[in-house]
DNA sequence: GCGTTAATTCACCAAATGGTTAAATTCGCG
DNA sequence: CGCGAATTTAACCATTTGGTGAATTAACGC
């Protein structure tokens, strides 16, 4: 699922038309141009040029620039809600478990650029593709909950404060993360300094990681 | 300065022509449509006419609309330094100082909604406009020096934890203020709830505030 | 083989877009 | 007043853009 296209068949099945295949294509294409220049910054032609394809096919498949958008924004929601199904918080000591999540935060939002332009470009319009979304509710993230039970744990064990609230800090936790590479350039440009290099990225992680569970104990 | 566009000649000098008028008209228009349509979006007929001038001007007096987006972000940013001025940190007591970043920061924002997407755009491009900027040092937000000083009151008078780097700090300030706010509609959205809420937006607050300082202090 | 349907291509368009050429108008100043 | 420079306007343009109508081609069941 990677941006990288590859046009050799690779499996054994040589069929020139495959309308699952092309749909995906376009999709990849797609969240690469919207992320790379946002909602109306991408063109078109670009994305059919980016996927080998007929323009005209996207049309045909997604029907307009904002349902291609809005297609590409429900994948990639998919995409992270995947991926938090792998982390199990359940399973470990509550200091632990948050340790896990700034940890897995911090990592995807660095993996997956594309997740903070796409979000970036859907909120300067106000959501208003998520808005018409019918999948929308399975997009509501599953680590609320169970930040809640760690949290629970936490107090339980006379180590976490109480009076946190999951939905709080969840944000505040994606925050941290979320701005340090959304505005990194900017950052980087007024504070004169490269805020990407490696020491100062592991710096990050581990202040950020003290901050919440700084917060949290105690 | 504000966005309210008001052609009635208020002081009693009914000049029709003014370059410098004409060229705020301009700047504060152009602010508008790029915070609400972003980069690419923005029409420079959309600005002409919200500014109530010929587009012609526009490109008189600022060449471009890359170029024109350098002075907005220019302006953008001597704004929320000068309003940064207003504080001072530096008489009050570390506690009570961090309390007074943390409101002002989430404040700014509140009221400034257009720093937020001016920014989301300018970073989506790399902050290539930004780096090309002459006065790009002036935009160093003096704060980070108040906040070391801080951090160094309250270390001494052993309510703070040592170890703490104000950059770190003062990012994640804006972290937690910047993203709440930034991506409030697909967060509402996603979470099917009104984060916009008065209540809501106290509770953030609160939080935020609780977050930070129950970090530093020790 | 054959025909029906789905997948794909081609050629095209009206509207919009950033930018420009050149003329007109106003203002400050001697 | 009158003139030269600064300011503003009108008209225009080449290109780009999202989107379409209609023809074409390949796959699949019969």
């Amino acid at each position: 699922m990677k941006a990288t296209k590859d046009p050799l068949p690779e499996t054994a099945e040589p069929r020139s038309r495959d309308a699952d295949r092309s749909q995906l294509a376009i999709l990849a294409s797609a969240r690469d141009e919207f992320a790379q220049r946002g909602l109306a910054g991408a063109r078109m032609d670009s994305i059919a040029a980016r996927a080998g394809l007929n323009k005209r096919l996207i049309y045909y498949y997604f029907g307009s620039k904002d349902d291609l958008f809005l297609a590409v924004l429900e994948r990639t929601y998919a995409d992270i809600r995947e991926a938090e199904q792998q982390l199990h918080l359940d399973e470990i000591d509550p200091v632990e478990a948050i340790r896990q999540l700034v940890s897995f935060t911090w990592h995807y939002y660095l993996e997956h650029p594309e997740f903070i332009t796409l979000l970036n470009s859907e909120n300067l319009h106000c959501a208003a593709h998520l808005k018409r979304s019918e999948r929308i509710q399975e997009m509501n993230s599953p680590l609320v909950q169970l930040l809640d039970t760690v949290l629970e744990r936490g107090k339980r064990d006379k180590l976490f404060r109480a009076g946190v609230d999951p939905v709080q800090l969840y944000i505040s936790i994606a925050s941290l993360c979320y701005f340090y590479l959304s505005n990194n350039h900017t950052l980087s440009a007024v504070f004169g300094r490269d805020l990407r290099a490696p020491k100062a990225m592991a710096q990050r992680l581990s202040h950020m990681t003290d901050l919440v569970l700084g917060y949290v104990l105690h």
